[in-house]
DNA sequence: ATACTAAGTATATAAAAGTATACTAATGGA
DNA sequence: TCCATTAGTATACTTTTATATACTTAGTAT
């Protein structure tokens, strides 16, 4: 491995794990990267069983991250969409190659 | 993206993810990777910071999975050689995609 | 007037993950 | 005899992460 992250706090590899870690994280990526833009309640119906808390406080995250991007409508009743950015583009192979190793090597305990 | 993992409680990234998630199963991979075995507190120097209760509990949890192999030798005092699966080693360059991906997209916030 | 909508916020609570501390075994060395 | 060593276990505790519930805003439809 040529990149040493034992140590390093402000660890690349870490610092991905931890944009895509978390409960659901990883399933609002899939969603978005299925979809152009997406609303918040379309998002939160396609999300079983998440909380509008939970899925606000991820939202927010992605966008700090620069994963996510949301547009804001000034209408009433509000419309918010959300994207993927170009670095949230650039992730979802990495997820594919994830999902490809767990394919393959997944253990049921 | 080709595989659905939104609503699917076995979805082989998040199993992935749960795999190498956790605060120091990526930093002990990353010992693994670099050596051909390594022993217990050997291991736990190189942490630094981790406790004896988190390594035992971390590398039991990699074993589990399959990712990490465990060779024990009846000696006093005890010796006992930890080193990465077939399954492991594959999971290296998975990582290696994390960092680069870390490295050009990461957001200081 | 009242109810309904979308996209949230605020607050409290529960569950999960991680940490600290003390303890164990069998042997070798001072 | 007493201390050090390795690779842990057992227990209690703290911190982080996730959830449940009630409330908000402004306009539109009944």
């Amino acid at each position: 491995m040529k990149y040493d992250f034992t140590m390093d706090q402000l660890c690349p590899a870490t610092y991905a794990f931890q944009v895509i870690g978390g409960k659901w994280n990883l399933p609002i990526l899939a969603i978005l990267s299925e979809n152009e833009c997406i609303r918040y309640n379309e998002l939160k119906r396609r999300l079983t069983g998440i909380t509008g808390t939970a899925l606000t406080n991820c939202l927010k995250e992605l966008i700090d991250y620069g994963i996510v991007h949301r547009e804001q409508y000034n209408e009433v009743p509000p419309r918010v969409e959300y994207s993927l950015t170009q670095s949230g583009k650039e992730l979802v192979p990495l997820i594919e190659s994830m999902v490809a190793w767990g394919q393959k090597n997944i253990v049921t305990r």
